[in-house]
DNA sequence: ACTGAAAGAACTACTCG
DNA sequence: CGAGTAGTTCTTTCAGT
């Protein structure tokens, strides 16, 4: 894979961009000094590129009404050969699941759901993940904060 | 907090912004099947509710060179009063870590931290990681892939 | 080759029916 | 809630550095 070396000037979009990206293209400009051209020349090759690799709405699940948010950690099976693959298709599967992500490591899998409450996670929890193939043991942590969210960078 | 109950509209809207929210309106319309007009005022009304809180770009650090993240799990001292608020305070100023989430139980904070390589890893570890305030313990995990991060949701 | 300005197309917000 | 209009914003092209 090539490396994106940046300048100051994608540098500085790339920093406005992550605030808000919804933000209009002459006050992107204004705020980074540019002029609208540029700023969308710039922006075409980031996304070009790679580096840019679209967007995604926040959405806060607390106003949703789902109160409860488990962090899991999975260690799987190692003596079926198969486990990794077949445990992550399944799991990408179930709704509840908003995040996950694979480590090297004693422990193989974590992630991330989101219940309405505590009776709601304990029946996702039996019926949804416990079921999940190839399962070796689980640690649950319940979350209660989210603090710092892909905000400031280090770019 | 009052606990926003969403129709079948919202729903059809949302899930549509998550895959990317830079959809213009006339697009979104037909995929939902709505008329403009009427997703505007669902949009309104979404986030006027807190349940749209913004957008935010997507990154791919690994293009930008940040090969490895590493997932740290930290635990406290808990004899000190006031070491999770310092700690907090004083990692959430550390530029490699790009998310940060809290927790109930044995483990106390979470944290993803990234870095070019693992020589640079070693040197964020040692500089920025352990001189936080009031660090008990550390165990820490080294990130393969993130598989899931926030798609299909519970809708 | 890269930048800035301008025109045309597209989109959004607003008002009215 | 839908339709139409006015105001913005985006894109593309062109000329200049």
């Amino acid at each position: 894979m090539r490396i994106i070396m940046l300048d100051d000037v994608d540098r500085r979009i790339l920093r406005l961009l992550q605030s808000d990206p919804a933000q209009p293209l002459p006050e992107l400009a204004t705020l980074a000094g540019l002029t609208p051209a540029r700023v969308t020349r710039r922006l075409d090759r980031l996304r070009q590129d790679g580096v840019l690799l679209g967007q995604r709405a926040i959405i806060d699940w607390r106003v949703l009404g789902y109160a409860v948010e488990v962090s899991l950690r999975v260690t799987l099976d190692k003596t079926v050969p198969r486990a990794f693959d077949e445990f992550m298709d399944a799991a990408r599967k179930v709704r509840a699941v908003i995040e996950m992500q694979t480590f090297l490591g004693r422990v193989d899998v974590r992630l991330s759901l989101i219940a309405r409450d505590l009776p709601d996670y304990q029946r996702i929890y039996r019926a949804e993940i416990l079921t999940l193939p190839h399962i070796a043991d689980i640690e649950a942590l319940m979350t209660v904060a989210q603090v710092k969210h892909d905000e400031s960078l280090p770019l």
